[in-house]
DNA sequence: CTTGTTTGGTTCGATATCGCACTACATAGT
DNA sequence: ACTATGTAGTGCGATATCGAACCAAACAAG
């Protein structure tokens, strides 16, 4: 027995899946109606990593494919959160920029947020969340820098 | 500062929701065309809990919708993967038994993945993800409790 | 037993996801 | 410059997800 039990890593990724699920489904009752997490993801990478991405930047940081986040932006653009301009370093691509609109409505999704995260303060212990988070992100590295390719 | 900082959940839901993609889109890539990761988490769960499961068993196992878990069955019942029963219990439900091609397609599927594990194991330090799984089981205890309710 | 409510499951319509094919622009090799 | 190959983005079709509405069986209250 020289190798971790697989069933070591299919019980990971096993809670990983049902988390998501979970965390999703949570975020997802605090945005307005026909918007969804990865609208929400989008809002918030060009928040924190900066405004001006294009729209291949963003699908390669979230592992979709590139249709899926012209659709994303779609939806993004119709409600005004988002708007593209084109890129002048490469007449193939574009620029995101965040309305402010968008940058609102992101503000109003975190600060909806408060009580949920209240919830998870009082009845998990926050110590426990900061002894997996480096695990969880050398993992995530890992498996980021091993994937085949989408 | 008496709460965790939220930027702290955020970041662990984020490295989740970050893992569960790249560890989806690799199970996803030994399966046939046709079938996804829903079909083989049932296919999982028939196997690991036992099978006669009714539908919405399922569905709550899965925290997906009743119109989901219906939809993922009748693909796996037009592939002869498992089959349904009617439920002596209760005239209202069904129950869910894996065929033999569906066992052994999950055994198959798994068996496949053998390389992907090795490839983990040899890269990746299995005693830290031994130290996060309770944590995550704990994490995922205390979302399933206090979820508002699907 | 009758009635009102709950629960398991399906149908349907709207939106999402994703692979494939395609266009336009970019870049490397000669 | 010319051609070949690569890359950003879109259009389209197939399947997936999910909420709303619906039906039928179960169950609870009287």
């Amino acid at each position: 027995m020289q190798n971790p039990e697989p069933p070591l890593f299919f019980q990971v990724f096993n809670e990983i899946g049902i988390i998501e699920q979970l965390s999703r489904t949570i975020l997802e009752e605090h945005m307005p109606k026909g918007l969804i997490a990865p609208h929400f993801a989008v809002l918030n990478h060009l928040t924190r990593v900066g405004e001006g991405s294009t729209p291949m930047d963003m699908a390669r940081a979230f592992q979709v494919p590139k249709t899926s986040m012209t659709h994303t932006l779609s939806g993004l653009e119709a409600r005004n959160l988002v708007e593209t301009r084109p890129n002048p370093k490469d007449g193939r691509s574009k620029l995101v920029w965040l309305t402010d609109a968008g940058r609102a409505l992101r503000a109003d999704i975190i600060a909806s947020l408060a009580p949920e995260f209240a919830k998870l303060s009082n009845g998990f212990d926050g110590d426990k969340l900061a002894q997996i988070l480096p695990v969880l992100s050398e993992l995530r590295v890992f498996l980021d820098e091993n994937r085949s390719g989408k």
